[in-house]
DNA sequence: TCTCAGCTTTACGTTAACGTAAACTTGTTT
DNA sequence: AAACAAGTTTACGTTAACGTAAAGCTGAGA
């Protein structure tokens, strides 16, 4: 038997409330078994919480993000309609992960010049009081 | 005199909404004056909306956007206090777009995989029924 | 003069992703 | 037995970011 999780081990790990988790749930991206009342993760769960985070981060809506795991699942025993369909969607992805590492690099160049340009602002004020300075 | 906008010209170039354009006007992203009852837009405001469509791309919402347009505002004239402000939320911003782009890493290598994986099984199928082969 | 495209304001509706509260069960510690 | 922690279901509330009418002004052209 390999490792499973209860809801308040998962939520303490990766931060995020027992709501969420169960919200989650009801939204398919996890399928926790049952003792009793009471859900058991499984290492699986653990990995597909991990990726959904991940892909909120990212913007991925939540039904987006069952989206790709249903179509991974499917991926086993999928047809070739499927695995083609799997294929555009992956590259759909690429493309918009692209976008945004160059969202990224632009607005990490435009922080640089904010910072320097922040800088600046602070040594002037330096040279004008320099009382004022630590 | 430099160039101005109408709201549908911004809105056709960037591909948003009037009502978008609009509310972000509400939110106080954008600040265009008035001809009439009609909004004229600056270059300024077009860069504005121009990063405005970024910040959202990469997850921001429109209230921390705004929110560094004004300290960026305010870094005109700022106080040390302000412009340690500055510093500290840029510092923040980068932190965050950092962890973005190690997230958009994995999950391109996940999609590299999911896409190796997809060949495979697309090449057992062909090789079961190559009857149904292009 | 009319109409028509393009602009405006006002305001209610919608969706996603939870938050929050209430009321209950279950296991375990005192 | 009583109380407590951790889990549960049910259900209404909330926020962000617009969508979607409805109803009206306004200048250019037929």
């Amino acid at each position: 038997m390999s490792k499973t999780y209860s809801i308040s081990e998962l939520a303490s790990e990766f931060d995020v409330t027992t709501r969420s988790i169960r919200f989650y749930e009801d939204q398919e991206l996890l399928h926790p078994t049952r003792r009793g009342q009471t859900r058991i993760y499984s290492s699986k769960d653990r990995v597909r919480l991990k990726l959904t985070l991940r892909g909120k981060r990212l913007g991925f809506s939540l039904a987006e993000i069952r989206e790709l795991f249903e179509l991974w699942d499917e991926t086993r025993s999928g047809s070739e309609k499927q695995l083609q369909l799997m294929l555009s969607k992956i590259s759909e992805r690429k493309a918009a992960l692209e976008q945004q590492m160059k969202d990224i690099t632009m607005v990490q160049l435009e922080l640089e010049s904010a910072e320097i340009r922040c800088r600046q602002a602070l040594e002037e004020l330096n040279e004008k009081h320099p009382a004022t300075a630590k």
